[in-house]
DNA sequence: CGCGGGTTTGATGATGCTCAAGCCCGGTGG
DNA sequence: CCACCGGGCTTGAGCATCATCAAACCCGCG
C-alpha cells in the first residue's frame, strides 16, 4: 500500500529509497481513512495532519461573506493535502479540507516532520514540491489575471484531464472564479467547436 | 553593507549567525550595481544570480502576445530577486527583471546555492520563505479572483504601502491585473472617499 | 411520484477593457 | 527663455465579458 507514495518520493527527489528509509516512513505514516463528504480539516480547527491520497479526491475551499464556498485545490490520487500554515505553525485553519470521494491516505503528524526531513531523499522531495508548488501558483495567478473563461478552462483541462472528471461542474467553476452558469455555457461553446 | 542581509536571515531564520557563518556569507555573496532601467535577468537567458536588494526598486514581467509587459513583482529592499525555475535548472527564462531604480544587490551563482544550504541558519530562512511565498500567492490568487479592481488595490495599498509611492501606476496596474485607467479611476474614487 | 442536486438557458446589469483625446510636467535643444 | 517632446496620468464613450437572478430541466433515488 506504501508503493505509490515510495514512488512518488522517488521521482520527486531523483534518488533512490533505501530499505531502511521505506521502513522507516511505513512506520511514521499510517494509513486513514475518509468517507465521502467527510472532513479532513475544518475552518478554525488546527491542521493535524498532512495527507498523501492514495486513492480518492479531495478539495480544499474556504468560506467568503455571504457563504460562498471559494475553492482552491482539487486533488486526486499523488497529491499531498493540508493547510500548511496551520499545520507547520499550529494555528487555526481558515479553510476546509473535505473527501469528495470516499479516499484512502497516508497521514503523518507534525511532530513527525522532523524525522521524515531527516532523510535526504524526503527533504528533497519537499524541496522539489515547494518549487513546483511556487512555479504552479505563478501560472494560476497568471490565468487568473490575464485569460478569460474560455481560455482558462481550456488550460484547466489541457493540465489536468483527469480531475475534470471527477469533481462537479460547480467546484470546477467555482476553482476557476467564474460563475457556474458561465462555465456550462463555456462547456457548451467548446462542444459546437469540435469539443477538443 | 552585509548587515541588512543578516538581519534578514536572522529574522527570518529565528536564529543567530555566528560570526563564522558571516564571513562565509560574505565571502559567497558579492555585491552588484544595476543602474535604472538596466536587465537583471532577459527572457531567453540563463538566470545566473540570486540577489538580495540593499537598496532599489526591482520589476519582473513577462511580454505576452502583442508586446504587453505583464508584471509578476514588485520588489524594493530586503527582497530576493531571481527567477527560481531558471536559476535552479539552468533553464531559459520567460521573465524580465529590470531595475526601476539604481539599485544595490548582493548576489550568489547556483554553485554557490549548495554551500549556502549547507549552513542551517540559511536553509530554515529558505523553508520558511518558500513557506511565506506559498501563502502569499494563495493570498494573491484569491484576490485575483474574488475581488474587484477597488478591492484589490486596497489590498495591496494596505499590504505594501512602500512600494506604492516607487512605482508608476501603470506598474501597480499591471500587477494587480487591471487596465491603467481603471486604476485611475478607482484612486480618485478613494480619494473622494476621504482617501484613507 | 415527488424531491433534490446538478446543470442549462435566458434576460439584465455591472464591471472593467479598449480606444481616443487631452492634460501635466520635467527635460532638452534652439 | 521658450517651444517642443515624451512619459505618465486622466477623462470620456462605447463595448465585451461575465455575474446575477430566475426559471426550467434532467435524472437518480427514496
Amino acid at each position: 500500500m506504501y508503493d505509490p507514495l515510495f514512488d512518488y518520493i522517488e521521482r520527486y527527489s531523483d534518488a533512490e529509497l533505501l530499505t531502511c528509509d521505506r521502513e522507516r516512513i511505513a512506520s511514521i505514516m499510517k494509513p486513514k481513512k475518509l468517507r465521502r463528504r467527510q472532513f479532513f480539516l475544518e475552518e478554525g480547527s488546527i491542521c493535524a495532519y498532512t495527507g498523501f491520497i492514495l486513492k480518492g479526491a479531495v478539495r480544499q475551499f474556504s468560506i467568503a461573506d455571504k457563504g460562498i464556498e471559494c475553492i482552491n485545490q482539487l486533488c486526486i490520487e499523488n497529491w499531498w493535502i493540508t493547510d500548511r500554515e496551520s499545520f507547520i505553525h499550529h494555528i487555526p485553519s481558515v479553510y476546509y479540507i473535505e473527501a469528495w470521494e470516499d479516499t484512502d491516505l497516508l497521514v503523518f503528524r507534525r511532530q513527525d516532520l522532523e524525522i521524515l526531513l531527516e532523510m535526504p531523499a524526503i527533504q528533497r522531495m519537499f524541496w522539489k514540491m515547494s518549487e513546483n508548488n511556487h512555479i504552479a501558483s505563478q501560472k494560476r495567478l497568471d490565468a487568473a489575471i490575464s485569460l478569460n473563461a474560455l481560455q482558462r478552462y481550456e488550460r484547466f483541462v489541457r493540465c489536468y484531464p483527469e480531475i475534470v472528471q471527477r469533481f462537479p461542474l460547480h467546484h470546477i467553476a467555482s476553482y476557476l472564479g467564474v460563475s457556474k452558469e458561465t462555465l456550462s455555457r463555456v462547456r457548451k461553446s467548446r462542444v459546437k467547436l469540435g469539443h477538443k
